[in-house]
DNA sequence: CTAACCTTGTGAATTTTATAACAAGTTAAA
DNA sequence: TTTAACTTGTTATAAAATTCACAAGGTTAG
């Protein structure tokens, strides 16, 4: 197959794949059948068939994937198989709680910079980072590599971070901040926010009484 | 309408509508149009309206929604106008960040205890929580009435995570860890990993740049 | 009271996504 | 070498979600 265009839910189950297969390869398991793979994920084999043949062919008819194989043929077809260079604005507790997690370097997403308005915070280091006026987001982006941004403001601040990394030529951005943010068409936004997770599963656990 | 199968990714645009909503509320706007209120949330109107037939009849036709209204409808539909008292099991980097999230009471999530195997933070106090071993949750678990299960373990101790909170009888799950897990079909389970977003910018940034 | 104008709620049409089914390729054993 | 057993990649089918289009209900101005 390959290309065209594809759907959103099928990025959303690579990365998925690629978290079963990564703790497949943690027990020594080499080679993995998309039925078995299926089962792992929850999902239907052919959905994973699908998913991969936007892609390309990364399986062999009668044997099933190499599952180290795979995970790099996932992570080239995400573009994740190199490192992204971070920028991220808005050092409040969500913020910090991000800088310190270390998982980021571990997936390839490096934060080069943290940026914040309030005057108390300008000067002081965090993780070996010196927080910055957000006035200096465009110098230090060209200056650092700096390709993403994330937003992890409050609400009311979200739209003038946006404009800031915007201004400084970013490509893609991460939304932490429970708002909505207008950008040029051509930058991609996702938003994160994990009280989704928890509404659905109170959702589904109120429907379930009824 | 009123019931039926309702689609999760409904669910997921209910989060969104209640963010947006609610910011309008800060800018004192008291009554929306589902067009508004669509270009706010970047969908389309009938997108929205259909959403919220499947809970009920909220607008006034000729007019639109009283914002303050629909807030509390949407959050009586999804079933988060009340306290969840969750547990969370893996004080790790994650866990704690979490704990420290204040954000979690107030959208009525109450992490009333905190659990982790590691003898050396048994004990220790947390956020004016004491840490305590996961053989203790079952008793816990009733007597503080936690309904909801929060993992941040790393990935090989999820599963185990989850038959303790299985075992001690809670009703539903939302798993930080980057592993799937098995539980009875009865218990819904949520799935978090901020990183799909930042898999899904970098590889639309990648698509944009071919 | 009437007429012109809005906006919702919803059935029908369309588009998208997921599943099933199978031909084609691969391996292993007889 | 042939056959039986697998498993992929892909086409065809089915299901689901989204968008369209409009009747029904409601509002405002004259």
């Amino acid at each position: 197959m390959k290309s065209e265009h594809i759907p959103k839910a099928t990025i959303g189950r690579l990365a998925v794949y690629i978290q079963v297969l990564e703790n497949l390869i943690r027990d020594g398991i080499e080679v993995i059948s998309s039925e078995k793979l299926a089962q792992a994920c929850s999902v239907n084999s052919s959905q994973i068939r699908k998913d991969l043949a936007y892609f390309g062919e990364f399986g062999v008819r009668g044997v099933g994937y190499y599952v180290q194989e795979l995970i790099t043929s996932i992570r080239e077809s995400l573009g994740i198989n190199r490192v992204w260079n971070c920028a991220l604005i808005g050092v409040g507790n969500l913020g910090m709680a991000l800088l310190r997690h270390h998982d980021f370097e571990r997936r390839g997403f490096f934060i080069k910079a943290a940026f914040d308005c309030d005057p108390d915070k300008i000067g002081k280091e965090l993780e070996g980072m010196e927080i910055v006026c957000p006035t200096h987001l465009k110098d230090q982006a060209s200056e650092l590599g700096i390709e993403l941004g994330i937003i992890t403001t409050p609400p009311d601040r979200a739209q003038r971070a946006a404009n800031h990394l915007v201004d400084a030529g970013i490509k893609g951005i991460v939304n932490f901040a429970p708002a909505r943010i207008n950008v040029p068409p051509h930058i991609p936004v996702e938003y994160v926010d994990f009280f989704d997770h928890l509404y659905s599963v109170a959702f589904q656990v109120t429907l379930g009484n009824s």
